[in-house]
DNA sequence: AGTGTATCCTGCAGGC
DNA sequence: TGCCTGCAGGATACAC
């Protein structure tokens, strides 16, 4: 699934085509990806036109003329696909959720496998109250280490856990979790705030470092990520922990270990990153 | 406050 | 080849 590198690398090309682009209709394959009534949904869309695409945390806003938005969470294989026209055979994505169909006779399809993803239309108060419940970017300038550290402080989760939490910050997902923790020396288990000074400025900087690598190839393809024309993301730095359970860690040689945390899988060298 | 569990779905890899 | 199990980039509700 995307995580905030994919999100920024889908919106970044979306912007480049959609702006301006008019929504002639909203089709809807499967409403279990919405979040309201269909009507409420598919009306709110129809006519408008577009106006910016913006990311906030893992989630891809596409604003709207009226104000309002529409917000997708891409939850763990959605995608979103822009094509100049229709596409037919074996062109066509395998599983379109939403289809948003463009007076220019662009199409934009909302893809999602396990359609954990979510669409939604909201009111830009409504949107404005839900960005305002999500923790801050961990990119943006103001995002400090300063900042992190206090935030850590605040919390007995296990530094893996808080991590992905949204509430805490914004478009982390459990690679670059892993990966920002093992360039911390942090091991995953770590309660928030036993994790120190010095670490957090480490893992501030680790994060930052992952993240801003990913966008600049384009994201990660780990399984079914796609950019909107299609291609796989180009990350290639090798990953250094995640999904390397039993192979050997880069900096000592020691096995790369998993265990479970909030039933997600977390990875770490048991000798690079410290429990405490 | 924080955790484990279950749930929503489909697909794929690996073991037999 | 087929069947079965476990696992997957997310998020939420629940009981404890």
């Amino acid at each position: 699934m995307p995580e905030l590198p994919e999100a920024e690398s889908i919106v970044r090309g979306l912007r480049a085509h959609v702006v301006s682009e008019s929504i002639r209709r909203a089709d809807v394959i499967h409403r279990d990806v919405l979040r309201q009534p269909l009507r409420a949904f598919t009306g709110g869309l129809s006519g408008r036109s577009i106006e910016r695409v913006k990311r906030r945390g893992k989630n891809v806003i596409i604003g709207l003329d009226s104000g309002s938005v529409l917000a997708i969470n891409l939850g763990m294989t959605g995608n979103l696909l822009l094509f100049g026209s229709a596409p037919r055979g074996g062109k066509r994505p395998t599983h379109p959720t939403v289809i948003l169909r463009f007076a220019s006779g662009a199409v934009l399809f909302f893809n999602d496998t396990r359609r954990f993803g979510t669409a939604e239309f909201l009111q830009c108060d409504a949107w404005q109250a839900r960005s305002d419940r999500m923790g801050p970017e961990p990119l943006s300038e103001g995002y400090t280490a300063a900042r992190m550290v206090d935030d850590l402080s605040r919390s007995r989760s296990p530094a893996r856990s808080w991590l992905l939490d949204q509430r805490k910050i914004a478009g982390v997902g459990n690679i670059y979790a892993n990966e920002a923790l093992y360039l911390a020396g942090v091991h995953p288990a770590r309660p928030a705030n036993a994790v120190t000074e010095s670490e957090a400025v480490l893992l501030h900087q680790g994060l930052r470092d992952v993240l801003n690598r990913a966008i600049a190839a384009g994201g990660t393809t780990l399984r079914d990520y796609r950019n909107a024309d299609g291609e796989v993301g180009g990350y290639k730095i090798r990953l250094r922990v995640y999904g390397r359970e039993g192979a050997p860690c880069l900096e000592c040689g020691r096995a790369i270990e998993r265990m479970v945390l909030s039933n997600r899988s977390a990875f770490f060298c048991p000798v690079c990153q410290l429990a405490r």
